[in-house]
DNA sequence: ACAGATCAGTTATGCGCATAACTATTATCC
DNA sequence: GGATAATAGTTATGCGCATAACTGATCTGT
């Protein structure tokens, strides 16, 4: 691949990244979110009560960060943390009330963002982006090789 | 259109924006840069010497970003500033011989990073995706209509 | 020609996410 | 069963990028 093809591919990744967040910070500010809150709200919202780990996993981020983004949003009352009985280390998460009602919110925002997103492609197009684009994550994720490493080390 | 599908197009864009930028920096690292740097370096190889104000405008980022890139930059030897002579205002950045240098090793670095993220696809996908990644970010860029607004309002 | 608006750039501050270093708990293996 | 390794989570710190508020220079309109 030549540096034309190569730096319009790379550059046009960095743009998306830095408008699609700005456009979702937009949204989001209304209800009081940072960009990055709506996932932890979105992925509790999907698959019930979790710990940390298991966040920090579905997430794609860093252990210290949902250390961060559980404090954040416990503090607004839309999370909750307790001891889990079988791991004294572990802390579960769980939705409260007004998290669910938040993250109900959040998805006629996220419905709404990613119909704006898409606007003027194809219907084809659109259908078959979400698998090309996890292709390419998939393609330069240094998280899974590592754990992939890690695992094949044992 | 349905959350699901939105969830998993908004997702994938998270995703991949966090994946992309952490295989940036894994590579850009050895050289000393810290990604968005790259960006700047490749904007000045590309266009010649600027100002700020242009860099903001071509990288996406705001002029306070620009401020702190440059500075790093400079300090690095990479680039180097000097008052415009027409402006007094402004600061004309150029690169310096290393920075020169810096920027061609970027130019191996970004085809390489390009390769690693399409593979797997084909090739007539691989070919359209620099227009649908633009597409999908002129529709959530929200410095353009900005700018639109502000010039019509004029 | 001069007052007011616009523009280039900087500083201060805040958020998200990362890595490194640490504590406390649990699992493993001799 | 007791040393060692692995795991859950936190704190400290640093980077990129954003907005808000500011200074100084340039442009505009009357």
């Amino acid at each position: 691949m030549d540096f034309e093809q190569a730096d319009a591919l790379n550059q046009a990744i960095r743009l998306l990244s830095l408008r699609h967040r700005a456009r979702a910070a937009a949204l989001l500010a209304p209800l009081g979110l940072h960009p990055g809150q709506e996932a932890l709200l979105l992925e509790l919202a999907r698959t019930g009560p979790a710990i940390q780990s298991q966040l920090s996993e579905a997430l794609g981020c860093e252990p210290p960060s949902v250390t961060l983004m559980t404090r954040k949003l416990e503090a607004g009352g839309h999370i909750r943390r307790r001891p889990a009985p079988s791991d004294r280390r572990a802390s579960i998460v769980e939705l409260t009330d007004s998290g669910r009602a938040l993250a109900d919110q959040v998805k006629h925002l996220w419905c709404a963002l990613a119909e704006e997103t898409v606007a003027g492609l194809p219907a084809e197009t659109v259908a078959e982006l979400p698998g090309i684009l996890t292709t390419l994550t998939g393609n330069v994720d240094t998280r899974r090789s590592r754990r992939l490493q890690g695992d094949s080390a044992v």
